[in-house]
DNA sequence: CAGCATCCCAAGTGATACTG
DNA sequence: CAGTATCACTTGGGATGCTG
């Protein structure tokens, strides 16, 4: 919808000419909303870097839970962004590494992630500032 | 950290030097997490282009509850993304308009939506392959 | 018009225990 | 090592009704 200036006074969040899907087909939002999640971003962030196998995932966020590293890699696997591998070994080595979808990805996503630790404390002190404005 | 490589080896998410602090404490995702809900990208989307009052956005966002628009607007405006101006007349009104902070921000993130845009029919096909090998 | 307050349900997430 | 399964809890978010 960025792309396409003629839609733009068209409600957003909706640019598809399906009336009869759900609300929550907007493309954009299919897509964001999975990289939107809590654990995402650092994930896709290790795996730009190298491949990486299950526990050292666990090491590199280690305030995540088994669960969550388990979902999280599944959800950004089913989406084409990264690769599972099992090696046969025993007992068995399982080895992530992301795709060339993931890569295009993170292209643009890293130069946000960039703008949020660049940025971060003009972030936090709006916050402060609003935070006083407001215990008036 | 992207920009930080003799610290990419380190634990991903807690790059801070304060260990006393929560966990969540990590700049980036301090950050990301407020753009990363489920409409903030979407009202910010919107007010790159112009300042749209309450009503406006409500009706370009035609899906989100007015519990909703308040909050993020308020998250947004925190953050100090957005600026929020009250016109006193009778009924009043209230104009919503990005600040230079939002901008600065929307720059990265819209190529990130633009991504999506352009990417989503891959994802998609991802997706269909992947619940097509699980149904084994 | 632009909210705030309340209720309530669904989804997300963590903790723990167990397994090939 | 790399998961799966279950449960309990917290949070997100919709619906509704009321207000300056």
């Amino acid at each position: 919808m960025i792309a396409n200036p003629d839609r733009a006074q068209k409600p957003i969040g909706k640019p598809c000419d399906t009336p009869g899907r759900d609300a929550g087909n907007c493309p954009v939002r299919d897509v964001i909303d999975r990289i939107a999640g809590k654990w995402s971003t650092l994930i896709l962030e290790a795996l730009a870097k190298r491949p990486y196998r299950f526990g050292e995932l666990r090491r590199l966020v280690p305030d995540i839970s088994q669960r969550m590293l388990t979902q999280t890699l599944r959800d950004l696997q089913r989406d084409g962004y990264i690769d599972r591998e099992v090696f046969p070994t025993k007992p068995p080595s399982v080895e992530y590494r992301m795709t060339d979808l993931g890569r295009s990805l993170f292209e643009p996503l890293s130069k946000v992630l960039q703008w949020a630790g660049d940025n971060h404390a003009l972030v936090r002190a709006a916050r402060e500032k609003y935070d006083q404005s407001e215990l008036a």
